[in-house]
DNA sequence: TTTAGCTCCGGTAACGTTACCGGTAACGCT
DNA sequence: AGCGTTACCGGTAACGTTACCGGAGCTAAA
């Protein structure tokens, strides 16, 4: 008879509607070989019957994998949370599910994080390391543990894992070369903190698209400041005040291009007549705003399903993949801010 | 001898070093009686020593409950990701993991992220439902497994369970009261689908306001559109092309206003002389545009937090608390796009 | 002295699952 | 007849933890 029980149906319950042992429902259950076709079949079918759903947790336990991966994030900014879409696309596709824990850039919430992801409920993590981050303990501990890492966005040097990462080198020098090939001579450049990879890369682009453009860099264009919008209007304000300011500005990050033409729209200048401007990430609100800000692009998307592919490779592999470094390439969108010529081609963006 | 063993301590490792049960140890652990104080001691030092940490997983078999909270949520931008951080806030406090998966807005993804996190790995659901949703009976099947269910933001009527809202109809007040208070006389409103309940409510207070102020609601004024920019821009344009165009319009969202903004721009119309606008969300954007688009701001975090914080008293209170029903109240920033008269006190903004 | 009541501890079963080993038939072959 | 092989199946231990029960030893009251 079947009961009006209310707890779920376990395998043992099967097992003793049908009269035969746990062992042999568990091999029906699962496909495996040494079962009757006819046990199959019956198992099949009470186990549909009774809307038997295994339980995960005995089973993660039994096997000591849980089939979770700890993504965790420094926030849930556009470009991150499209990151972490395509992480979840992966994920799922592989019959993993995934946990997001936002870090909101600080230290000690990353650690909290880690920990809590660590004890037994994931089977390796997926980061993009806090902007407050500047030791890597927390990490190291996970290593440890010989749980797979894999870092994606922002990734610092001093830890060893495998990594995707955008090419924020060629995003500089796209940038800077766009405006170059637009006639700008004096070119600015806000970049982030100094201790900021991505930060660093992007300013590598611009200095070597300089120096392909044979344009000796000037020191005093060369802004570090505060990852925001609001230290980018204030370093503008600086910028455009300076005897010989700058006739153009690129950005590390859109948000800090908002930042700067703010202070230009208020100092009453014209982009992109008296002055250019491009920022990074190509967020929607670039085309937003009045001049539209040319951005360059991170395939975020993409970014993100590389790196649960990775991990997915490297928790299926065993050897050391630490060394593996996944690169994208970004594209630069053109925009109002920045285009002051006609295009060779005639079309605009 | 302290071996060096590669896989974590368990209880039975310290049990064993120390020459007592697994069963002294583990009251030792968890501060229980029945334990001597020394051994408490000795087991306190030594589970310190080996790094023990206790398997989250055993635990969950054993007692039936996880810790972890489902937040299904149809997208993660900026206020949703807000009211995740409020969930993730409250949740960490009161020792819960939450495992966020967004539906993409379809329906088919939020069944399967359901089905998913309901297989015996989470305690309950904390959910926004998708904008494709209609029908609810993946829903009701986690409450028949007595899986409590807490809904936030967007909430259907069908499916009873506690609920966190903005108090929409306020908010949809207060934006019309506003464009009234400013003289504006042909007021439209931008909403969403009819079947989505927050526009509805939204428009309601719209229509409230104009009662209250004895304008007479113009069929033509009001439009329902899908929630995104380019059918408010192609919306807005319809009318602004009608013989007695509308001098003032209210959009239901922020992605909205700015569709709605590019219309009026092209029309070469000037805000807020020529025609006022007001948004829903306060979403950075509106504050980057220019004009700056006056909005109405809803407590993300603080709903967030609600919402966890009754997810956990669902989940500890064990009477029905269905009927319950949280609502917060929404606030209106005034900015340019809608501020024609100079305010009564003197401030702006 | 007996009894009752502490304090402290150990053994065992259980949570739901799978891995492993062993066993029973039935069959075919020498 | 004896043997090996195959096709099935069951029992048991284990994953790491806690709940429950029972018991030893001691102290204090009757």
């Amino acid at each position: 008879m079947i009961g009006h029980m209310n707890k779920p149906p376990t395998i043992k319950d099967i097992a003793k509607q049908l009269n035969v042992s746990i062992s042999t429902v568990s091999r029906a259950m699962r496909n495996a070989p040494d079962v009757n076709i006819e046990t199959r079949k019956a198992v099949m079918a009470l186990s549909e019957q009774l809307n038997y759903q295994p339980n995960r947790l005995a089973l993660s336990l039994k096997q000591k994998q849980t089939h979770t991966i700890g993504v965790i994030v420094p926030n849930l900014d556009y470009v991150l949370a499209t990151m972490v879409r395509g992480i979840d696309e992966v994920a799922l596709e592989a019959g993993y599910t995934v946990m997001v824990c936002q870090s909101n850039e600080s230290f000690g919430r990353e650690i909290v994080n880690t920990r809590r992801l660590l004890d037994s409920l994931v089977d390796g993590f997926i980061i993009s390391v806090s902007s407050e981050t500047k030791v890597f303990d927390h990490f190291k501990k996970i290593q440890e543990k010989q749980m797979p890492i894999v870092l994606f966005d922002r990734v610092p040097a001093d830890l060893k894992a495998p990594s995707v990462i955008l090419d924020n080198m060629d995003g500089g020098y796209q940038a800077t070369e766009h405006l170059l090939e637009q006639g700008y001579k004096r070119i600015a450049i806000l970049a982030g903190p100094k201790n900021l990879g991505i930060s660093n890369s992007r300013m590598e682009g611009y200095l070597n698209a300089l120096k392909k453009y044979k344009v000796k860099p000037d020191p005093h264009l060369i802004i570090h400041c505060d990852f925001n919008q609001h230290y980018a209007y204030l370093a503008t304000q600086e910028l455009l005040n300076m005897k010989k300011r700058p006739d153009a500005i690129f950005t590390i990050s859109d948000r800090m291009a908002i930042g700067a033409m703010l202070a230009i729209k208020e100092k009453g200048l014209k982009m992109p007549q008296d002055i250019g401007l491009v920022g990074f990430n190509n967020e929607p609100v670039v085309n937003l705003v009045t001049p539209g800000i040319s951005s360059v692009e991170q395939p975020a998307f993409e970014l993100g399903k590389m790196a649960a592919k990775l991990f997915i490779q490297t928790l299926h592999n065993n050897d050391d993949m630490s060394e593996v470094e996944e690169v994208l390439k970004p594209k630069l969108f053109i925009r109002e801010s920045s285009q002051r010529m006609l295009p060779k081609n005639g079309r605009l963006r």
